[in-house]
DNA sequence: TCTGGGGTCCTAGGACCC
DNA sequence: TCTGGGGTCCTAGGACCC
């Protein structure tokens, strides 16, 4: 049986998103930022062809901005994550054989479909789920994971270009039409392959996916080991990567922010800190994971002279996800790496060595009463998903809301399926 | 003390992804 | 003035052991 992956992938995912709720916004440039309100990352058509880089700063672009009256979002991930939620859901009834590999992209095993078939499939999943989302998807299908990626990014380009909503799917399945559309993909678009590698390819003069799925496998070992490899693999039709339908859990947890403004005072960082902190040990507790190890670190402005990061670790007496210890322990390392006078701009912690949190494994000499305190966390877990997040906070982590630390958010879109308050009103 | 191969485990850094 | 956040995997090198 020959293997058939597709890969569906949503427009401007967070724009498309935005544009559900408000209509008056299409056909106009449209841009959300990151955190902060820092970057551009996710752009409609209209504001890629005015010239805006993904990734590009707010700063940059402030004249593109002004000049083409571009609508600007913060990032509103209340409502991504439920709008992608929705558009999985809609996936699966489709298929089991589903892998959702990011917020905006799964990829579902078609293998047991009938060949002939597959693209009519394929319009039918799109206009799905555009239907019941409001989303717009394009669909690649291919025999390979690496295959279908790169069909659904010929499919999305000629969509533009043609402005024909039937070629949002693209199938890839004969060795001519395979070859066909490798010469006319760049080697920077191939996924697995980012800039390091392509700058070190074009130096050999490899520039075309074509190009690369002939090279010699040992050569390709040489340059960009094993990864490499399979890429060239994937590119020839050999699948190298299947469908990973279970999901897997994190092998860790991560917290991290910039801050609205430099910090120097300690207090500043250790509450930025604690709440960090917080939030982490909430994520543990909600895939039911306890760490082994925590690592603590704070960096300065990356885009001034002398910049610092530091971390220190701390390894813990007992695998654990209650909060108060582990801001305990983020105090520790925080001391360790805090020097005054410098100017912090960023600052974050990461768990690690994760484990099942249950059974509860006690140390010799540990004094804590772990049961009480595992109730207490799940009588505040529960507060908070109830009441709303931060509901029940803890002290540490500060009470007030507009610190210093705390991102700015100046555009953000109401949570409209997500909070009751922030219904839309029609009038 | 030197000789040598081969194995494991850990960590840091580099590359990639969205 | 203003430049995101959260992941994964691989590899090389060091420490240690037999």
């Amino acid at each position: 049986m020959k293997s058939m992956f597709a890969l569906v992938d949503c427009n401007n995912f967070y724009v498309s998103c935005e544009r559900v709720f408000n209509p008056k916004l299409s056909d106009r440039p449209v841009i959300v930022l990151s955190n902060n309100d820092g970057c551009a990352v996710a752009r409609s058509e209209e504001a890629k062809a005015i010239g805006i880089k993904m990734g590009a700063p707010a700063f940059k672009i402030r004249h593109l901005i002004n000049a083409h009256q571009v609508a600007v979002f913060s990032s509103n991930y209340a409502l991504y994550g439920d709008m992608s939620r929705r558009v999985m859901q809609t996936l699966s009834r489709f298929t089991d054989q589903i892998e959702i590999y990011s917020i905006d992209e799964a990829f579902l095993d078609l293998s047991d479909f009938p060949q002939n078939t597959l693209a009519d499939r394929g319009q039918q999943i799109a206009a799905t789920v555009e239907q019941r989302t409001g989303i717009p998807v394009a669909i690649g299908i291919a025999p390979t994971k690496t295959l279908a990626k790169i069909a659904s990014r010929l499919a999305k380009k000629s969509t533009i270009e043609t402005r024909n909503r039937s070629r949002r799917v693209l199938k890839l399945a004969t060795t001519p039409d395979i070859k066909e559309a490798l010469k006319a993909v760049s080697i920077n678009d191939i996924w697995g392959i980012g800039h390091q590698y392509a700058a070190r390819l074009n130096k050999y003069g490899i520039t075309s996916a074509l190009a690369l799925s002939r090279m010699d496998e040992q050569w390709i070992q040489k340059i960009m080991g094993i990864n490499g490899v399979r890429v060239v693999q994937e590119l020839r039709g050999i699948p190298c990567y299947l469908l990973e339908n279970q999901p897997t859990p994190r092998k860790g947890v991560t917290v991290s922010q910039t801050f609205r403004t430099e910090l120097d005072c300690f207090e500043d960082l250790k509450t930025a800190i604690a709440a960090y902190t917080s939030r982490g040990a909430e994520k543990l507790r909600a895939q039911g994971s306890a760490a082994n190890m925590m690592l603590v670190f704070a960096a300065s402005n990356r885009f001034r002279a002398h910049y610092t990061f530091h971390t220190a670790t701390a390894h813990l007496p007992v695998p654990t996800n209650d909060t108060p210890e582990l801001i305990h322990y983020a105090n520790q390392c925080l001391r360790e790496i805090h020097k005054p006078g410098i100017l912090y701009k960023k600052a974050g912690i990461i768990f690690k060595d994760l484990v099942c949190e249950s059974p509860i494994q006690t140390g010799l000499f540990d004094t804590r009463n772990r049961k009480r305190s595992r109730h207490l966390m799940q009588a505040v877990d529960t507060i908070n998903s109830e009441m709303g997040r931060g509901t029940i906070k803890y002290a540490a982590a500060g009470l007030l809301s507009n610190q210093k630390w705390q991102p700015l958010s100046r555009q953000r879109s109401p949570a409209y399926t997500t909070n009751w308050n922030h219904l839309p009103m029609a009038s």
